[in-house]
DNA sequence: CATGAATGAGGATTCATTCAT
DNA sequence: GATGAATGAATCCTCATTCAT
């Protein structure tokens, strides 16, 4: 789960994750990337298989990004049915907040999971989406502790992840950017509908 | 907004909607919409100017067939603080339902906004996404009716949308399709979060 | 030689000349002369086989209103020794005028003699260029009356041709367009060559 | 000025060359160039933009070849009034024997100026046409020796050049190819017009 | 490890031409 | 005669990939 990964290799991923903000997949050339990430095309080559391993590759790199700033978040002390509503707070608002931060991630894990090539990765990986595995624990924390109702954990998940992840999407391509008011507003929406 | 297509224009734009859903924009070249319309490349490039016109109209037809089949459910009988939260009910199976019958539109859909054809769409036609005019006056209503919490319009929007465009993401790329009872439970979920 | 044009046939020409002006033969589909004559192409179609065979039409066309010109200019009435200098200087005044004042037919057939068409126009008709006949008419008259330097009758023609269709390809396509003063001393040192 | 060319440019503007004499620009699509080149399409690309890149490049090199050729020929020995004369007779013979060798180099020049390209050679480079700097230069010394008569450096430029290039073009495409003799009367014709 | 010249299959697009109306 | 929708061969160009240095 923490690959590491040299010098070289974040540059590129760097440089790809950029480029394809600005013009999609298909738009970005290997050509490009080499010429963005101060690489020669025989370097890309050298590090990855080809165009299909290097972008499964930065799906890899940029889920493990998330993973890695999602989880040193909310799981330090523990979690119980008292601080759950909180945590929940803590927990959308710092994911939100990372994608804001971070839109070239958000674009690319976008493009990714609406293109054949997600379906490739399954495949290739039987693996699942998004930060999937950290989310659902913490959501099915709180199924077990009592703090969300009862209900289907993948429409829990569905519900939660969905408007979240609509959010983001909106205020990154959109023309309207939100508030912290209005973010805050989101999560409590959320939780309006979870809640027991 | 009701713009009629021609016979050749309709084969073209579902034979494209159907490659696109397995292949991607850019995996789906101009030559195999031709084979597949049963038309030749020169007819194509008779209706569409480009590639990428045809993708901006491809959006323009797809989301005429979503307004076309949301606006008639929904709007026929007067909506009343009463019958309100069944209206809603309704109105989200009946969204759902739209996309899993038609697979390829969502598809489409969901590569469209996530890809750069997008902010190219808006700086063109300044337009609007998904079915959003429609959306927006149902969901206003309920505000007005105070059949709806107060809150942000656009964050009831995001809230509502997102979600449910999730579920269906995962539906119709997912290993794992929802039950009728599954989709209920989404939209009861939705509607804790917003009833009054 | 004095073939008779129908009016669609003249309005094809003639914006065939001035785009071929424009943007030159390869530059100039047909579609857009039928746009720009007002006709459909299938109408062009019925009128000429083919490009090419518009090409070379267009061809004789421009050599016909070329001759037109020149012929009802200097024979008129008889030349002699005494005035050939003079009839001398008129002719290629009103040679070089011509071309200045229509330069699609000159650039036409520039880019005609320039370019392959030229070999298929002679394998075709067995045809010479220019207004060559009229021009050799005139210079060999020259010769005959003793007006002009024994000389080879081809080179005079290429002596004398070459430098005015220069100037007025200078005229037309250059930066610098000529004062009639500038003109009347080519000429006179066409003269100063050729003269006794 | 004197750029030196690779291997690879010098095979791909060469095999350029020799198919535009036959062909023309447009009868000449990069497959061929390619193919006559002995590299891929690929290659071609590499080392220029594209098709009007390579032709405006072309353009460049056979101006070079043409100057490299004039330049040391003439210019060796100190030009007087007395041997000016001679000099203008070796100059132009040798002009013209350059391109009555190198066709390939003449006709592509002559299609060149006939097109539109020049008129976007001129916008990239403001450059001027033929190896006009060296034969004005040569020229302008005869006006400035008294070897010339008094007249417009332009129209000079204009008269010789004009029936120097229009024998050669005579000579490449026409039936009638010229003899020693011929070339040698044409010259002196315009030595006539232009000697004090 | 790193480079980048070379490759060529594949894709978008053009445009001369046909033919049914 | 006139039309213009339909055709598809031909063209330009891109770009993932290889490989000799």
């Amino acid at each position: 789960m923490n690959i590491q990964y040299t010098h070289k290799e974040e540059q590129i991923f760097q440089s790809a994750l950029s480029l394809i903000l600005d013009k999609g997949f298909h738009g970005t050339p290997m050509s490009q990337i080499a010429k963005a990430s101060q690489v020669s095309i025989g370097t890309i080559y050298h590090y990855f298989e080809s165009k299909d391993d290097l972008i499964l590759q930065l799906f890899s790199y940029s889920k493990n990004k998330v993973s890695a700033f999602i989880t040193d978040s909310v799981f330090d002390d523990p979690i119980t049915k008292e601080n759950y509503e909180e945590k929940f707070m803590i927990f959308w608002r710092r994911f939100i907040s990372f994608y804001l931060k971070h839109p070239s991630i958000f674009s690319f894990l976008e493009q990714f999971y609406a293109s054949p090539y997600y379906e490739m990765y399954q495949k290739k990986y039987c693996a699942s989406n998004y930060s999937e595995d950290t989310i659902n624990r913490f959501l099915n924390e709180g199924l077990s502790l009592n703090a969300i109702r009862k209900m289907s954990s993948h429409i829990l998940y569905t519900f939660c992840l969905g408007s979240v992840i609509f959010l983001i999407r909106n205020s990154i391509y959109g023309q309207k950017k939100h508030t912290e008011n209005q973010i805050n507003q989101l999560i409590q929406t959320i939780w309006n509908g979870v809640k027991i």
